[in-house]
DNA sequence: CTTCAGTGACTAAGCGCTTGCTTAGAGTGG
DNA sequence: CCACTCTAAGCAAGCGCTTAGTCACTGAAG
């Protein structure tokens, strides 16, 4: 991890209070990734966070409500760090590739969370799946509502709106599963490969 | 399920004998792409096979076992598939576009499958995964010869091999995650657009 | 300055239940 | 009779979570 990626993952957890709730969600999160939700178990989680089996229960009701937590932290934060990309961009073509960098690079950047946001929806109870699932609405609109501009000026290429949206959040999501900083160079370098091939393929 | 899909289906499943081997396997498939290969349990995938749970051990050696085969079936049907679509095509933009159309249309048509064979690799023991892991990579070199190929002579633009190879699969294996025949049209369509899409970006 | 009830973080032990899998035997066709 | 398919019953282990209590610390009373 280097030191930009160190300085982002912490202010992602920083407000997860106090230290020990935080441990065990980073544990938590560890464990979920390695294994999978259903496969973690609550005395794995308190291993990995140095407490002993009951502890989890001290600060969290249940394991599903961890994942919850975690859900809800990863998907603000995808949505936060996009919308700030394309804050600074102005036209179409510019803010769909802000879109695209910023999406590819955070789910390169923080793959264990990007695992487990993708892939654990199922897990979750019915309320905290309608919260989640609105966020992750909000992010795809924002992709959406630039193409659909792009196309309606002329400046992009858009056959099938709803198909480019879906093969745009493709690209990023699945970067969480085959991303390694060895295998894959820095986040930043699979964003701007991102937003490069989604370029090229809108014009 | 269109009736072509159907056909298809059927011939994937064909060789699995006897008849409750193939129940089986089947209800195990469907309780893994649910539930997940942990949450899903022996008792589930037998009672959607109609049988008692000890069934399922006179025709597998344990669930494990099931999965494993579900996996192999799976990603040897891709590799046969994209190997067929791309063998009748000419050069390398022509074979680079039957590779994506027939993956992508692949893991929409059978999106349970491929649901499973994208995510549940780490539950097979070290013998099975590395089987899986060589078929994996033989699919993926298919891609990556043509792409090589196609630079080479100046057909293709390609900047980042590697990093290419990796989009146009992440395009077809998360096609398995959101893909319903409700929301997505045929699996042929997916496929045209997915390799539309991956021409426009290599150009 | 000492005392001590109150508070919040944490653990040892374990409860009730479900899991993957086994065993012993029944049913059936050749 | 054997060979094969299947089931009823159940075992050992591991699960999420609870209970009862320990411990360090706080702040007001004596």
């Amino acid at each position: 991890m280097d030191d930009e990626t160190a300085r982002l993952y912490a202010d992602l957890w920083a407000h997860v209070e106090p230290e020990s709730s935080r441990r065990l969600l980073l544990a938590a999160l560890d464990a979920f990734a390695d294994r999978g939700f259903e496969a973690a178990t609550t005395r794995d989680i308190s291993r990995r966070a140095g407490m002993s089996p009951a502890a989890v229960y001290v600060h969290y009701r249940s394991k599903v409500e961890m994942l919850g937590e975690i859900m809800r932290i990863g998907h603000e934060s995808v949505l936060a760090s996009a919308r700030a990309a394309m804050d600074e961009r102005d036209g179409p073509s510019e803010r769909t590739a802000a879109f695209v960098s910023a999406f590819s690079s955070w789910h390169a950047r923080f793959s264990t969370l990007g695992q487990v946001t993708a892939h654990e929806l199922r897990a979750l109870p019915p309320e905290r799946f309608g919260e989640i699932l609105a966020l992750r609405q909000a992010t795809e609109r924002l992709v959406a509502d630039e193409l659909r501009a792009g196309a309606a000026d002329g400046e992009l290429h858009v056959d099938d709106l709803q198909g480019t949206v879906r093969a745009i959040m493709s690209l990023g999501v699945d970067s969480a599963r085959w991303y390694t900083p060895q295998r894959g160079g820095d986040p930043e370098s699979i964003g701007r490969l991102h937003a490069d091939l989604v370029l090229r393929m809108l014009r």
